[in-house]
DNA sequence: CTGTTAGCGCTTTCAA
DNA sequence: TTGAAAGCGCTAACAG
């Protein structure tokens, strides 16, 4: 920097006045294309460290997420690293164990955005302090403010989709691990449940791990059970591709068999086969809203919980249907 | 710092010593202490950009990729952070325009992996200077060291495999925008095409989209060609799921009209309906070589570029057959 | 084994 | 409109 100053016959201050792009103009024009200029000749960069250092701002937001191959993540991630670039922010992904991911970024960021497995009580998560955190897709009201989509209602719309088509026996799929987002789900099926009247025995609900395998040995299950389930409400685009390499070995035919409605993080579920009959997910809506809010924790200002309030989309396609007869 | 040292009853360098691990130990135990239970009582944490200042390390690696939602850039990333955390390193994975990307990186990072589109003449990449920079999942000779999988021997693995079925007229889906790894592919399938005498009329080869969609409109395509092709080497899960709707809208029966083998990013095609023949690409693999890679670069060692030597593995599963008579 | 010192490269008052 | 000067929080010689 003092290079690009003496090169263009002024001091280091004048330089970062420039480069800062003059607050109310205060350099000559003429003067500023001379240090444009020498910026230019010399390739100089700013040396970020020490910006951050002087400005206690990194111009950064970081987001912590378990799994890269996370389709729901990426959703996320897509819309906040959107959001982050329109307000001149870099966003930064970083995964791996939650706590040490969030320490590790403390410093190189503005603000944490953290969309993690909360619900495990056996490993609170710890956040670190002095700078802005949110939870994203999950709330956890001692983890301080959050963003969610409508699960539960989205849950009920699915749900209730399958009962109008007259289903009355309807699993649900849920991740084996305690998870606000499931939680929430679970609430808005058993609220469709109850208001069709219709019961919920317990072998109706069923836990697995979220990749296609657990979506496969679940529904390999729910089918041997007596009586059969004739609906399946399923979370993700994995589960709902294992759900269906369980049928097909069963012979079970979807949908005249069992119906399935899926989440859906992807655009997958509309070329399976059969096309899977989904609800949307808000996912990107929620990163660009998580990336608001956390703007404005950023700025010291406050900010309530939100839960986007999009009215969950259900989209048919192939793979529901009234159920067999009895 | 200084309050931790106040506290201590010792000088912030000795803090310094505490906290990056004594070299040689000479601290006394009971000082280290001393330091420890201060920094504890007052819930000190060292601030990162000071330390990246004065030792112009930042201790963390980039990583530039085009989507979030690309699942092989998943399985590379995957593998990267691993690597990069065992080595005391940070992953920071962006995304969105590269060039922009790279910049923002510049003074974040100790070095720099991008994963992204490179063979486009009209938008050259320009890396920034000064920081080790390396390209993974391509080869492009002018924008220095890469580390690349062995795309070539398993498309050639995977066209033998056809060849060996019987089939002779195997068409090869190709991505739209000039790509190496495409480019290197279709290399291997040229070798297999040829070596076994056997023609490559220009309808066999297909440009298109990256998603469900491109996987589907290019089969359809090719299924009203004539003759039609009795099989098809894919590059993505993704278009393989488009391939398979297609096939199904057209009455198209696989394996016994069309077989499929498709290059495996995601374990899903495993679930397909028929499950696919696939062969395995070395993503993890790539991000962890990647990873020593640039440390030794970020070390001023030499690295020369890599490509994976491990041998492509078929798994042949129902989505390959012989062909049907003429 | 511990303290002193200098300075990493920048921004930002304040004075000229 | 520009320059001078201080200092952000840390590390790493070097001296004690």
């Amino acid at each position: 920097m003092s290079d690009v100053a003496a090169l263009a016959g002024v001091d280091t201050s004048v330089v970062s006045r420039v480069i800062n792009g003059d607050e109310r103009l205060l350099v000559r024009p003429e003067t500023r294309q001379r240090v444009l200029d020498a910026i230019d000749r010399l390739g100089y960069r700013p040396n970020i460290a020490a910006r951050m250092l002087k400005t206690s701002r990194t111009m950064a937001i970081g987001l912590v997420i378990p799994d890269f191959a996370n389709a729901s993540h990426a959703q996320i991630a897509i819309g906040a690293e959107q959001r982050a670039n329109d307000a001149g922010y870099i966003l930064l992904v970083a995964s791996g164990a939650a706590e040490h991911r969030l320490a590790q970024l403390h410093g190189r960021v503005d603000g944490l955005l953290y969309a993690i497995a909360t619900g495990d009580p056996a490993a609170p998560v710890q956040l670190p302090e002095g700078i802005p955190c949110l939870l994203v897709n999950r709330r956890e009201p001692h983890l301080g403010p959050s963003v969610i989509g409508n699960d539960e209602a989205s849950a009920e719309v699915a749900t209730q989709h399958l009962i109008d088509l007259g289903h009355r026996r309807i699993a649900h799929l849920v991740v084996n691990v305690p998870l606000d987002t499931g939680n929430r789900r679970t609430a808005g099926y058993l609220r469709a449940m109850s208001n069709a009247g219709l019961p919920v025995p317990p072998e109706l609900g069923i836990t697995t791990d979220v990749d296609e395998i657990g979506g496969y040995k679940a529904t390999l299950e729910l089918l041997h059970r007596e009586p059969r389930p004739t609906a399946l409400l399923i979370a993700t685009s994995r589960w709902a591709m294992g759900a269906l390499a369980a049928c097909d070995e069963l012979g079970v035919r979807v949908p005249e068999d069992l119906s399935i409605v899926a989440f859906s993080d992807t655009p997958i579920g509309e070329f399976m086969h059969p096309a899977l009959t989904t609800v949307e997910l808000p996912l990107r809506a929620m990163g660009v809203t998580a990336v608001e809010m956390l703007l404005r924790l950023i700025d010291d200002e406050d900010v309530a919980d939100v839960e986007l309030d999009e009215l969950p989309r259900l989209t048919q396609r192939a793979s529901t249907a009234p159920p067999p007869p009895d």
